[in-house]
DNA sequence: CGGGTTTATTACCTTGCGGTTTTATACCGG
DNA sequence: CCGGTATAAAACCGCAAGGTAATAAACCCG
């Protein structure tokens, strides 16, 4: 399934220190321990969201001798996006045939006649 | 904080049940019966959902008699996308930064031939 | 009033999350 | 080889999520 996908991403998203982790990723790789630095949690808490965030395919780990570091792939967040956008224009357009047939019921009550 | 908004709202799209029910409410206002029907849970189970979308800001329920139709506000799905997209146009002008360094290095190595 | 319909509430179970501390693993450098 | 550093793994805890079944509450209608 394509769902699990967007579950994984939009849960991945849905804590704060994962979206500041991914934040901090956006200006470009950084191993766990800079990483956790700003954050008064433990590394082992951090290296738990890092995996939650690759199991989301938000995160590429690499190898760098000790250090694992991490870097970013926006692929799941472009799935997120589309259903979030297609979703919105789905409502959208539903309030477009709500105001067509708005403005038929006006058109009809000021005497116009057929046009539909 | 604004980040609790984005917390439940990514936490409430995280649930393939959940984005169903939203999808289904782009169409137009519910109840819960009508909700429930596609799916092959209870009816509490719904209204658990629907409880989670209404935190979330993304479901409004109104009352008609016995029944309670939920409609839409896309108001938190905006939110959303605008935390997304300013994420992902970080992470791309960082790439164009880095595009730019590339260049200057090609530059430098073109022009002054002096490698090391 | 009384029965039927719709929804919420309660009590309960199981699973997973986010955190901890502690311990193990892997690697570098002197 | 040994000490320091970086990260992962394990065991545990509290708590909330997602589900169930059963019951209550609110409302319409005959």
């Amino acid at each position: 399934m394509d769902s699990d996908v967007l579950d994984r991403t939009f849960a991945a998203l849905a804590d704060p220190t994962r979206r500041a982790i991914l934040a901090r990723l956006a200006q470009g790789e950084a191993t766990v321990t800079e990483l956790a630095a700003p954050f008064a949690i433990s590394q082992p808490a951090i290296s738990k969201h890092l995996k939650v965030l690759e199991r989301a395919g938000l995160v590429v780990r690499g190898r760098d001798a000790q250090r694992r570091p991490s870097r970013l792939d926006v692929a799941p967040i472009r799935l997120a996006v589309d259903w979030l956008e297609e979703f919105r224009s789905a409502s959208e357009e539903r309030f477009q045939r709500l105001d067509a047939v708005l403005a038929d019921l006006r058109a009809e009550r000021d005497g116009k006649s057929d046009d539909h």
